[in-house]
DNA sequence: AGGTAAGCGAGACGGTACGTCGTGTCTTGGT
DNA sequence: ACCAAGACACGACGTACCGTCTCGCTTACCT
């Protein structure tokens, strides 16, 4: 998950262990300080004082403000389930609306955002965020197609490259930009809330917009 | 278009004259910053010195780095146009191209998500962000719009609100937010480039939704 | 007086003449911000505020903080008189008792002292110093000796040097050094009150000591 | 000495330790930039820079300028010493002479008055400057008194108040505000040197002096 | 009477220093 | 080893003054 301690496959002998419940305490500060203070007032003494643990043993864990926050919201990216509801319409009007509450949360609008802004300067950033944040969401998407598939809502996967350029891949990569992409643009450019209407309507587009490019 | 000199409204009378020059060479350093350096590392004193221009001098005209960005990156939006060029679906991908081609600028796509970023903690700076930048860009989508129907492509405004909820204000509004969030999204979050093979899908798709919602 | 148009020789024919009362209105703000603020808290700019002048004002006429506050002051010192009180005892506490009543006010203690440490780096200033307030107060020591003189409780003047190196001039020096520098340092460094007791031991010590060097 | 490290009274147990050597370099400093800019050109970052310290470390211990200036100005004084040179005339001539070396130092000078001018409107800077600096003098009027009184030169100490109100006390802060005062004054204000004849002929008329308040 | 040259209030300007705050590292002593 | 505490070097912050510079006006003297 971060960096310092790779608990999965290194090992550690000596001295004392570090102490997991540190952890989610510093975890937790993290998202009590982006939603009191957003992004640009966060900063890691305070964090270290929240969470009633010194700054070097942040620091002995995360790299920076960047990784942290990154690690400190991902959690919540976790919450996002795929019920199934026995339609495809259905089951995208849900996810879009779970996503929607997720995104009313103050700790995971600003932290989104920002860390996505820091990542067009840092590679290794970037890349720490599709793998905690963006390539959890895309399951969604793969997960979704492929039941719908099974209820023959969707037509079975084509051959890697269909006559009009719109693979398999590539397909699931439009429609996690565009449902990720509404949803996002919505809530934290346009500022209008998501509600049950509102994805009721971007999903009908999206359903007909996908019969249109097959 | 900014605080510091109210031209509109009040007059001052008195006292040296604000230099126009400057304002012209701190919002180019700003861009000029915001590439080399990316919004983290962007510094107050940095862009004075690189204006040639004392810090006070900033600081009268703008409270901040936040109002400063917004300012100096909102003219890249004035460039977009929405040519003619015979199709809605030529049009749309006209302008998805261009879109795409603005956020390629380190300057605008840096900027762009500390901005938001920030803003959902202010709500000054999010209104300031709506008018210096939101709403040029759907003027864009209600001109196409009204030339699609003018074409006959898109059949005229219905009630102000139609049976299944979709008048006209919302459909402008779908329609923005499916093609910003996902040019943005594509662009900025999952990292791909959007070329015009990417363009003619994602018109496609769009096209095809927008026949389902009516 | 001060620089900035020194009327004595030079000549301007032509233009708006300086205003006179800018000039009374700048040092009476001086002195009244001294009062307020003390040497470190002074600035030109409030003090422009308060003569309600513009600061240009000022720095036509002085070249900064160091000779308008030298200026400011130096009218207080002209206020000392050497009254004829019939004795030299009595003329010596009566001066040392103007002088500690002048030290009483606070923008006089707080300027002397702070010019006095300027002019430790600025031969300039201490040349006008000494020609604004110094000589000055060295004429009462000249005046009260010639009256002491000519009532037979001095003797006249020597040879230029007399046997023991204490010739007039250097005479004159000492006991301006010991009346004011005592003065002085009780009132400042010591921060005693210089009472008429005090004045009446003091003088005694004076003048026994200068029988003592004759 | 100063307030940051209240090492008298309370305790502090845990963290890193202040580095005493910070506080030699950061003294020694302030005495070097005091001799090249004086007290008006003397800033907390040049003084910082100079000692390889960075500001913090300087505001941690000092407030400011002023508490800083008078703590390393203090030291100087410190080297002042009262040898037996075998008579009360030959004592005072000596300390004359070594208090007029002293303030020959430009660190000296400038530190001096300017520190007394801001405590005029500072009564926590005066307390400071009687303690590290004034009382420390004083003392060496004391011994040189107490030496006099043994060897049979001064008379021993009469009854707390003696009948023209010279008790002990007032006897000493006269002796000290006459010497003091005078050497200062001749120094800084008329701009003359102290040296050996004028040290002998004041020393005489003070000895002369004492003998009339009796 | 008109021209012209300086004075004037206002306030923006390029600078410099301020004193504070946050960062990431380091040194303590205690567990 | 790890930890809490806190000092440390560094560097940006936003503010305050500095002394200079434009502005658009008076205000006086000199043709």
């Amino acid at each position: 998950m971060h960096n310092g301690t790779p608990n999965g496959t290194s090992a550690k002998k000596t001295g004392r262990p570090r102490s997991a419940d540190a952890d989610h305490a510093i975890l937790e500060a993290t998202r009590a300080a982006l939603v009191e203070l957003g992004w640009g007032g966060l900063t890691m003494g305070d964090v270290a004082t929240r969470a009633g643990v010194a700054k070097t043993t942040l620091y002995r864990r995360w790299a920076g403000k960047n990784e942290l926050v990154v690690d400190a919201v991902a959690v919540l990216f976790d919450e996002l389930e795929l019920p199934d509801r026995g339609s495809l319409q259905a089951d995208i009007e849900d996810v879009v609306l779970q996503f929607a509450a997720l995104l009313a949360r103050p700790e995971a609008r600003t932290a989104l955002m920002a860390v996505v802004a820091e990542s067009t300067h840092d590679e290794a950033l970037r890349q720490r965020i599709r793998e905690a944040i963006v390539d959890r969401q895309k399951c969604l998407v793969v997960l979704g197609r492929r039941r719908a598939q099974e209820r023959g809502e969707l037509p079975p996967d084509g051959p890697p490259l269909g006559p009009d350029g719109t693979d398999t891949a590539t397909q699931i990569d439009l429609i996690f930009d565009v449902i990720a992409g509404a949803v996002v643009h919505r809530t934290l450019v346009s500022g209008e809330p998501v509600d049950a209407t509102w994805a009721r309507t971007f999903t009908t587009l999206l359903l007909g917009g996908l019969a249109a490019i097959r």
